[in-house]
DNA sequence: CGACAGTAACTGTTTTATCAACTACTGAAT
DNA sequence: ATTCAGTAGTTGATAAAACAGTTACTGTCG
């Protein structure tokens, strides 16, 4: 992680090269944890991250259905993406959709009951994922920092 | 980003969904991060954020090769993944293989001079890339406290 | 030595994701 | 009211990724 500093050292601040290098520990360190927790996962409930996600956040919305592109902005599918998704999740029996009252193009993807079930089913295993491979390495300070500094990103709403 | 600590906070500790909510927010923040910086480097340099990765670490390796398992480790691929990813990257003459002296099953990947002068072109690009969709909504602390906490997290081998 | 479990990388097949194009509808502007 | 740019979601085609299985080789252990 230190050699990046080196590499890109001469063509730029300090500043900058602790910028590169917090995101490439981002990176790398996203890429590992979350082979970790979807090995778990399929491993212990056979359940994709992804659903896992999707089903999660349809479990603690309004009338615990959500339209498309509100699924859409907050994840990690492109619109179509979700389609696909929102296909085998039903097929699967975990939603089902609702033509949307108010706008005739509208899609609501709702969790079922067994959608519910299975979500209800996962967490505690989930939490002890996360704590397994991502929360034990860190103290509460560093959680809080990480949050604080994510949250920065995510709540720039211009593109 | 809150809401979670509601729905897990009846299961477990404080702590713990402190945890879950830098999680979700480490999780929610790469992928916009990701998604701005593959774009941007496929508008302006024709290269997938992945094979740029890859060739930048080959780049900095000593004599400027590694294994396939080597590569494996950090990266973002499975196995198979990056034997399918070797082959574009040789195919586009960015890499080359070679076989190991040591040991006759394996194969180091080697970066060109074509590979090299790629990287060298995107270099400058993505860094402005970087801090104009990570960089600029950290201070120097949080950059900071972002490494340790994500070298914390790749430190570990034990899995 | 010979068997054999383990590792390195590759390949055939299937699944999943993406892009671009398309249909259906909305709402604002003339 | 009619046009039309914009939005919602889906679909066909294609590319990328994963999974499981295969070949080739290594190093250990009886």
């Amino acid at each position: 992680m230190k050699q990046l500093s080196a590499i890109v050292g001469a063509m730029t601040e300090t500043v900058e090269t602790d910028m590169v290098d917090a995101w490439r520990g981002l990176l790398f360190a996203h890429a590992k944890v979350v082979r970790a927790l979807e090995a778990d996962m399929l491993e212990e409930h056979d359940l994709p991250i992804t659903w896992f996600d999707l089903l999660s956040r349809l479990k603690q919305a309004p009338d615990q259905r959500l339209r498309m592109h509100q699924l859409e902005e907050a994840s990690v599918f492109t619109r179509s993406g979700l389609t696909r998704v929102s296909d085998r999740l039903e097929e699967a029996g975990f939603v089902r959709r609702e033509q949307s009252a108010e706008d005739r193009r509208g899609v609501y993807l709702a969790i079922t009951q067994a959608g519910i079930d299975k979500i209800d089913e996962v967490w505690p295993d989930h939490l002890v994922s996360i704590h397994k491979h991502f929360g034990q390495y860190l103290d509460r300070r560093d959680a809080e920092s990480l949050q604080t500094a994510t949250e920065k990103i995510l709540d720039d709403d211009s593109r």
